[in-house]
DNA sequence: CATGAATGAGAATTCATTCAT
DNA sequence: CATGAATGAATTCTCATTCAT
């Protein structure tokens, strides 16, 4: 529960919680990504928070309040500034190749996921059912990711690091290998045994195999 | 409506259904994909579906066993059997070449997937909620297919056409790879223009390369 | 309760009721216009339905619904044809004086009154804090009711049974003397002894004189 | 605002009330005129008056006190006073005819009902779901009011101003004709043209005419 | 005095399920 | 087999009231 607290202290930061509040959104976490958002009822996330479950509705309108203010910040400060960050960072020729670009893009979203795999599984969960989420998430992810990684794809591209295919199919089959990876890493076999570093270095020389232009 | 009555009487072929039952069914199908389990209630199926409330229950014990009798068939009668047959043909020298294998999959699980959305997405959102459809995903996908899977590809990989590493890995990266188009493709921007022979074309590409062997 | 029985009987003559229907209504036109209808609670009405509270759901989606399936028909059916009923009765020259218009008047208000009593208490308690009920009552009462007095009016005035003023002052001051009398007899004091014969002949006097035209 | 203010001042005149308390009965008179007694909660009271929920309850023990604190002094102070006062001044002879007395009664309550309304409103809406109320308005109404009316009534009987029938039936008589007016120029058709003079002249004709011994 | 977070009892409403017809 | 009225437990949400700051 530190460490959790640590994560919503981050996500959350400009709002002040009040010791009550980060409770409620810790067990509405835990609950939500547990038994998904409409299975999961007030009375059970209060009763995990050990608070009333008066106190829920005094913070949030309504269940579906609670919800969208737990993804928002995931949607809003987490994945999108990710980007906007390594973008310039490439820029300032950091990454001088894509094969460098790859593993620090890996390294960082591995972090990230594993620090916020409850809220990472909500996300998932609820965007098909909910949709101002889909739009959220079209506005942040699709549209603001997709135009940044497209900058860098056409810049690997001009350098030959990447074949000349369509931006948004090299985007996806990166980020389908990516999600792959995560997916089943943590979601769908967390509790296997797994050579982490192997892994990551296959599936690193898959990609720039896979996307290495064809001579 | 006739096509997902055909659909319907394809995975239930066996089962004796009434046309009460057909259409419970259907609106089960229509209204879970869209809304989930949790979030669909009995009585929207009922009146989606033309009957009474009563009847669904007369023919299903609970609304999870109506759940349950969807997706059943869903896994055991489509996903499952499809491999069989594939390893046989494999077996029988039909797919000399890796890449020949690989391309009649694709076209195979395109015409599966454009088929039954509904009853995929789902399969997909309800698993992580339901311990009994984790538990018979695990053996009829993860056990079955991925036993015969295996041994496709340490049959490809003797041939020298795929790239030494975990043949875990090798069917990951594979699925990945197609499930990342196929939800782009289908769930996430159906909307949007495909070039699907050129998409395919890039994908079956990408895929080659980033496992073939390195010299 | 069979003579309370006979009024929903008449006030929801077309609606076919189950027995628990007519026990909500009952139990609520109880409730309601003794307490009020934000006073009131569902399980209350519920309780002296001698039905669970879901039923009521069933039958009338929310609980205003209640509200307005109680007042509509008192509205609709039994305020405004009266007066229609009468008015030919008028023109068919069965009230030759007014005076004997007003007799007929008075006693056909007072019989439906005292029918109706709890209802009507509901109607003008409610009447201020739901703008659907003071629409239809506008409708119906102001708009309906009113043109047609007025023709009666204006047929007295012509006749020179009733003085020179415009004709909703003479309305106003007509209803407002029964209204008065009604108010006072069975809302304010309904437990004092009446002398009715001497207080309406005393009221049709009164409106009489008051009203007939100045020499 | 300033001028409700006023009323507010005249009619608590000697309690002391800090500002915020002005503000929330003000708040509780708006609230409670335009939307009951019970269908109005302290937190929205609190919001208009623009204090904390924790305010209104250091002032007022309960929300029923509150409405009882509104209610009591527009019954005890204004309405019963009147009557005294105006006795003595009949009793002065300033009102040799019932006419005189007529119409000094119509201008002051019109005065103080236009001044008045809302707390009007919530009187006339509260008292049958208080019992207390009802009390009250019984004692200072009811009781004290009707019988300094009464001997007005005599007195004006004895010169030969009124009919001889019982002083119960004039007062009513009286007081339906001017509430009749009142109801439909202040709360039903505010909104409509009025040529108040007109109106009160005719009502003031038709209560004399009325009212008058008959030959 | 004032605040507003917290409460818990209770309100309206939903829902899976049953059962008499 | 089918119906749909009825149920009552559970769910979301409201509200008067309390109390530590």
């Amino acid at each position: 529960m530190p460490e959790s607290n640590s994560i919503i202290d981050q996500l959350f930061e400009d709002e002040k919680l009040t010791e009550k509040q980060k409770k409620i959104i810790e067990a509405a976490i835990d609950s939500f990504s547990e038994k998904g958002y409409a299975g999961t009822s007030t009375s059970e996330i209060a009763k995990k928070a050990g608070v009333a479950e008066g106190t829920i509705f005094r913070h949030y309108k309504t269940k579906k309040d609670l919800l969208l203010s737990i993804i928002a910040p995931m949607l809003a400060k987490s994945i999108a500034p990710f980007v906007i960050k390594d973008i310039y960072k490439v820029l300032n020729h950091k990454y001088e190749r894509y094969e460098d670009f790859l593993r620090a893009m890996i390294a960082n979203r591995d972090i990230f996921l594993k620090q916020n795999l409850p809220l990472f599984k909500i996300l998932i969960q609820e965007i098909p059912f909910h949709p101002e989420l889909k739009e959220q998430f079209m506005e942040h992810i699709a549209i603001k990711i997709y135009s940044r990684f497209k900058d860098l794809v056409l810049y690997y591209q001009e350098k030959g690091d990447i074949i000349q295919i369509p931006a948004h199919s090299v985007i996806r089959l990166n980020i389908s290998t990516l999600m792959g990876y995560f997916f089943t890493r943590y979601l769908i076999f967390p509790d296997n045994e797994w050579n982490d570093e192997e892994e990551i270095e296959n599936m690193v020389q898959f990609l720039l195999h896979g996307l290495s232009p064809q001579k």
